[in-house]
DNA sequence: GTCTATAACTTGATAGAC
DNA sequence: GTCTATCAAGTTATAGAC
């Protein structure tokens, strides 16, 4: 499964081949599948393990009894910290899931737009309390999830900064912008 | 052209079958080929083509006599227009130019770490100056290339807000969140 | 569980008539 | 330039021996 990320993540999952996946594991294609029913399982796999860490990220912030920026520093922090744990994981769940087939697409998009419902309902209410500026919360949204998906990408600069201080770099770079 | 750059958008590279590009523009596959050489020879000119224009902003960066700040702000702007003058294409220089095979993949990527060097370069300008707070170039850099890499999803806000308002809602957050 | 062999199909690209 | 027909190679997945 492990092996299987990193190979959509460098490859893309359609230019993987199951071929590929098994030299890498030191097997032969068909006898992948005595562990696996499809490759498509595996994308399954990927994409909603994913999804499932996000939302109950959302979840906790949405419990937490903090100010508005305190839960979006802590989901910054979350999701960077996931992204810098399985970073090649993170890139089929954020470009692969295109190839994922019905019904689980949509089962997929519906989780990913409830997510954000829940995201922008927080920044909004942010928004009203006057601890954020009054710009779109979409627009605030969109900029503070897309900021940080580079993360997963630069695991170099985690052994230099280290994950706490990255994390706060970042956090300090976004709250700054958004706080009124 | 644009075709082929929406549905490389939508699907990917890989997954995209010249059938399916032939059937868009009304045509067999194989007449593409009276046409184009090849499949790739789309990818080619698609990330070539993007790449141009983001070196061609940086280079117009450093030839102004402006603060650090107003170069950020200045290529902060011309990404956010190139993104919604033509999204599709900016998804396909994005995501799918790890399809590039050799020698553009190794060209590309050489033209990409131009960029970044440049890009860093004012950065770091930026806070020797005392302009931008003191955190790492790389982290600063990757905070503001991504934190735009999502307009080109969402054309329906550019309808909502204008180019002029979205772009200038953006800049205010990351450029907030980075001056000293 | 792993292998070899292969089925069933899709891929990018070409040949040659019109 | 566009078509039909086709090729050679590569795809996921299965069957059946060990």
């Amino acid at each position: 499964m492990k092996k299987a990320a990193e190979l959509f993540h460098t490859k893309g999952y359609t230019a993987t081949t199951m071929r590929e996946l098994a030299q890498v594991v030191g097997l032969e294609a068909s006898s992948l599948y005595s562990h696996i029913k499809s490759k498509e399982e595996l994308l399954i796999h990927l994409c909603f393990t994913n999804a499932k860490k996000f939302s109950d990220g959302i979840e906790e912030a949405e419990k937490q009894d903090s100010s508005v920026c305190e839960k979006i520093e802590f989901l910054l922090n979350q999701q960077i910290k996931i992204a810098l744990e399985d970073g090649t994981s993170v890139t089929v769940f954020d470009d692969e899931w295109k190839h994922l087939s019905e019904p689980y697409l949509s089962s997929f998009l519906q989780i990913r737009k409830d997510y954000q419902r829940r995201f922008l309902k927080i920044i909004t209410h942010g928004i009203e309390k006057k601890e954020l500026i009054d710009i779109s919360p979409s627009i605030i949204m969109n900029t503070l999830i897309s900021s940080i998906r580079w993360v997963h990408l630069k695991p170099e600069l985690l052994k230099q900064t280290g994950m706490q201080d990255l994390s706060k770099d970042i956090s300090q770079i976004i709250l700054t912008g958004i706080k009124k």
